[in-house]
RNA sequence: GUCCCCAUCGUCUAGAGGCCUAGGACACCACCCUUUCAAGGUGGAGACACGGGUUCGAACCCCGUUGGGGACGCCA
């Protein structure tokens, strides 16, 4: 049998880190088996449903690099489907109609609360009653005939076998009044007709698998195996909810975190692989196994996922990291020099260890991004202004204009030597001209900064801080 | 309230009865390296929630307590 998974995300608000996790199980849980990674857009509720959720939701995984198989489906497409599942249903007696009003139902929330506060809130009152009796005006919903006694176990890929007594589970809508069907139906119709395998997602839907597995069970289909993995929960321990602070994956893009430091972070939060940290996406698909899945729910930690980028950032192509750093300077309306740009990428290295994100990776680069008259933070000036820099820095100038051959390792002799005959410290000269050349006190070696600069970049930059 | 799930350093986790005086990673501290800042290297502090069993032996198995989380919609 062939593994086939899915996502499937209402698209109700942006895709959100835990959605993204989830997403990514689901992916290398049918990579790693060979099988097929399907997404499902679960539209049934229009009112909610936007298409710039849709949009976030495609561009969130197209970032993450989490390419689902065929085209999306959109679940709103299949209601005369599921429409025609739950008549069937009805026709074979396994659902009827309900023709309970809001009031009704408001009464047995409140009465089952009152009684012992049990889950099961409908009572079933039009169960087995004569649909002569149905009152005129109302539209009645169809509810699915569940179990009256006995249990229902699950056989959790992640939760082991849970089993639940089926009398705290009531008889279920499964068409609202309005005709259209609700989630319950739809994701179980989904699922067969997609030809779903295995079902992983989050577990606040634990509840609902015994409830579907009977509704599967009813429409006389195989119930998928099902896995149901622990939610994200913030540093507060708590469920992480959009009004908690949840962020959608397009805020960690704007963050300056790279798509595979992202997944590499998701993927070690509640699963792991002994003591495997750095784990790229083919090991992933190799390794992936949803039995080494932790069953409690795990906590977003920002500073993991930082150090994790400031792996990845290391790990990436200058060219790359060039181009995520001009479209921050040309947003910040910045033009670059072709010049620049080769110093940028020239530079990339001796960057890159410096930074965590791209953004930073930006700010550190601004001096090879702009020509010579540089911006000057202060304690630049204030190592500029210092006792007789001016003096050194203009007998350096004169030494480095003769210099032979123009590499980190020469001028890193030449600045040595420079500094040694006159009886000075090393630092005594560099500061002062890290000062000129990058207009900071902070910044990768300087005589690798020279080295990218180029011999008449750093002879202007250091005339101009004389002046 | 009812049902379900969970419980190892601050955080993510390794651990599937003896290999554990509990390992790794992030964060933290110190030192080294060093022209600055990082990076890197070395070292340090830091945990089996509690109480009962079972067993020759328990972080691992069982029960209970406590704590945390999730679900209880004509939302998904």
């Amino acid at each position: 049998m062939s593994v086939v998974t899915r996502f499937a995300p209402s698209p109700t608000g942006f895709l959100h880190i835990g959605g993204a996790r989830t997403a990514l199980f689901n992916y290398l849980f049918a990579k790693h088996h060979g099988g097929r990674f399907l997404l499902r857009i679960e539209d049934t509720d229009r009112k909610r449903s936007t298409d710039e959720a849709i949009q976030a939701i495609l561009h969130g995984l197209s970032w993450l690099a989490l390419d689902w198989d065929g085209d999306e489906t959109y679940q709103s497409h299949n209601a005369d489907r599921h429409r025609e599942v739950a008549e069937q249903l009805l026709a074979e007696g396994k659902a009827y109609r309900c023709y309970c009003t809001p009031e009704e139902l408001a009464e047995m929330r409140e009465k089952a609360r009152e009684s012992g506060g049990s889950t099961r809130i409908y009572d079933g009152r039009w169960r087995d009653r004569d649909p002569a009796e149905a009152p005129a005006g109302v539209d009645p919903v169809i509810r699915i005939k569940m179990p009256l006694d006995g249990e229902t176990t699950i056989a959790d890929l992640v939760q082991g076998e849970v089993t639940r007594t089926n009398d705290t589970l009531d008889d279920f809508i499964i068409l609202r009044s309005d005709g259209s069907p609700t989630y319950m139906l739809a994701v179980v119709v989904d699922d067969q007709d997609m030809g779903v395998t295995h079902a992983i997602r989050g577990d606040d839907h634990l509840n609902n698998a015994f409830r579907q597995h009977h509704l599967f069970a009813a429409c006389g289909w195989e119930t998928p195996v099902f896995a149901h993995i622990p939610l994200i929960h913030g540093a507060d321990g708590a469920k992480l909810s959009k009004r908690h602070g949840a962020l959608g994956v397009e805020a960690y893009e704007e963050m300056g975190f790279l798509p595979e430091a992202v997944c590499n972070y998701l993927l070690r939060l509640g699963w792991s692989h002994g003591d495997d940290e750095i784990i790229s996406r083919d090991q992933a698909i190799e390794w992936f196994d949803l039995a080494n899945v932790g069953r409690s729910p795990a906590r977003f930690d920002m500073d993991k996922l930082s150090n994790l980028n400031a792996h990845y950032l290391k790990d990436a192509a200058p060219l790359r990291l060039a181009a995520i750093i001009l479209a921050d300077a040309e947003a910040a309306g910045t033009t670059v020099s072709p010049a620049a740009e080769e110093r940028l990428v020239a530079g990339m290295p001796g960057l890159v260890s410096r930074a965590k994100n791209t953004h930073e990776l930006y700010d550190l680069s601004k001096f090879y991004l702009s020509d010579t008259p540089i911006t000057m933070n202060n304690k630049a000036r204030d190592a500029l202004d210092g006792d007789g820099a001016h003096e050194v820095l203009s007998a350096l100038a004169e030494r480095l204009g003769e210099a032979t051959s123009w590499n980190e390792d020469a001028l890193d002799g030449i600045a040595r030597e420079f500094a040694e005959s006159r009886d000075m410290k090393l630092g005594k000269v560099a500061q002062p001209l890290r000062a000129a050349l990058t207009g900071s006190n902070v910044s990768p070696s300087i005589f690798e900064v020279m080295a990218v600069l180029g011999r008449d970049e750093t002879l202007a930059r250091l005339e101009n801080a004389r002046n």
